[in-house]
DNA sequence: GATGATGGTTGCATCGTCGAACCTTCTGGT
DNA sequence: ACCAGAAGGTTCGACGATGCAACCATCATC
């Protein structure tokens, strides 16, 4: 592994998290005034419909305390139901309300739009590679928790 | 603009986010406890020695008064000194001391070590489009502020 | 049935950011 | 020279986000 690529792959990430505003707690890539945490979430239940919580805090990689609290939230707004899980008396399960829904989709419409704005910035034949390689990354950034 | 592929890069960056844990606000990329927006600051600092605060702000993308108490931080550590600017009675100058070279010194390599950990993990022949496309991105990401 | 693991909730601490109010200093126009 | 407005900083208050520890209820296992 040469030096000089990982230098300069650390400054390009490094410049990325600020200039994309990842920092920025609630400057939700989506728009509206959405939590950024609160976002992720949506992702995940409205991909499911429902989905149990602690399973959610796996795939968001958070602590229970952190996703009980998130999960208030998202209640809160009258966007998930809490549910007993069927089989485990333990459980909640995370079902997405119709409010829920409508608002997940909108999210994922502001969503697509800012990226489809930084990939317009892209030059055209570079595209595909920045693509691929944010799934490369994504994977590799997995570690063993 | 392929809608599949914006989709595929937008999840993609989510997972991204959440794998490498750009989530969690102290779990730095550089293994001492040191919180994320420090480590960022001495960064820019160290790579200049001295630094304008307003111009510390502009490139962490951050708000004055956030600087202002990000600043107070690293001189409590003893890793900057805030000194007049010379030419303008407003500003402030940022001086690295010596032992704020130390520091970033010691958080380079850390930071070093888990950049090359990570790209451990991409395979050898996308490596090097992996890095450009970093690069590329972060260049896409800047917004006119 | 005890014992330990698992899922959740709540309290406490820390971090990180913004906007507004305020002060000081510079800058430009009159 | 002056005055109005811009710009750099600091402080204050609010909110968002996370973790750990303590605690409770419910499995699961031996």
């Amino acid at each position: 592994m040469q030096s000089a690529e990982v230098d300069a792959a650390q400054e390009a990430l490094m410049r990325f998290v600020r200039n994309f505003g990842l920092h920025q707690p609630d400057r939700t890539p989506c728009g509206q005034p959405l939590p950024v945490s609160e976002a992720h979430a949506m992702v995940e239940i409205a991909r499911e419909g429902r989905l149990r919580q602690v399973e959610l805090g796996r795939r968001l990689r958070l602590e229970k305390s952190t996703v009980s609290r998130l999960v208030n939230n998202l209640a809160g707004r009258g966007w998930v139901h809490r549910k007993a899980a069927d089989g485990d008396g333990r459980g909640v399960l995370l079902v997405l309300t119709d409010a829920g829904a409508t608002a997940a989709a909108r999210q994922a419409d502001a969503r697509r739009a800012r990226l489809t704005a930084l990939l317009d910035r892209v030059p055209d034949e570079e595209r595909a590679a920045v693509a691929r390689a944010l799934q490369t990354l994504a994977e590799a950034a997995v570690e063993p928790s």
